[in-house]
DNA sequence: TCTATATTTCGCCACCTGACGAAATAACCA
DNA sequence: TGGTTATTTCGTCAGGTGGCGAAATATAGA
């Protein structure tokens, strides 16, 4: 009940589906979601360890930059369930296929470049 | 988007999860709920709205009583994989399995017995 | 109609959550 | 070592949420 109610939480806000939903297909790093939602980096990153404390997503760290991407194949069934229910649900949603046509923006270029041009802003 | 919000934010709490998982077999009487929470009748009545406003749950008034029960058969995808995920996850955790053998109690007396046992209290 | 009863709505309080900016941490580069 | 940069943690604030009891609503029965 206890993992059953993370994960639950960690799905009612849209940000933070925003950013499973964006991490679909690739792993990402912090500054492309930072990007992405257009919010403080310090609330992405808040909202990416709720959502790895809930299991939805792990990281795993290069160099300076964190990625971000969900978790491998034998993951709990709560968890495989929860993704599932998320991407069929929304997948199709307008708010992810806005997203999709800003990531391919943001992936047009390198998570350095990015980085740089938030830390002038 | 706003829809999954919602089912999800109503996902997250532990009563409500709990009042989805009893009235999964059969419908039940609002004062049935309350014995089994035993919850104020005002907060079990708001967790219930909450439900019925997410589309998790529907009501039927018969004199004085109010029935609640899960939505009938052709309800939106994104409920039924809802709920698909709640029963799969958690009908046999040990909240449930509580509740349910509480439950056989409750069902021994007819529903107009509760209602007069909480009146007294 | 008047009373009793089942449920909901309202008003309140304590706590939780999402947002931010600043400070702390971690890791590369000079 | 010292400085730069990517990310996280901390402190704070406004707003949301779950709980209760009291009042309001609705229906049955006398």
């Amino acid at each position: 009940m206890r993992d059953f109610l993370k994960i639950s939480a960690a799905l009612s806000d849209a940000n933070r589906v925003r950013l499973l939903l964006a991490l679909r297909r690739r792993e990402l790093c912090v500054c492309q979601l930072i990007e992405l939602l257009g919010l403080a980096g310090s609330t992405v990153s808040k909202h990416l360890s709720l959502l790895a404390d809930a299991g939805l997503v792990v990281s795993r760290k290069t160099e300076r930059w964190v990625y971000y991407r969900l978790p491998d194949a034998p993951s709990p069934p709560v968890i495989r369930e929860a993704l599932d229910w998320v991407f069929k649900s929304l997948a199709r949603s307008p708010e992810a296929t806005a997203d999709r046509q800003q990531l391919a923006k943001i992936l047009k270029v390198t998570p350095k470049t990015i980085c740089q041009r938030q830390a002038k802003s």
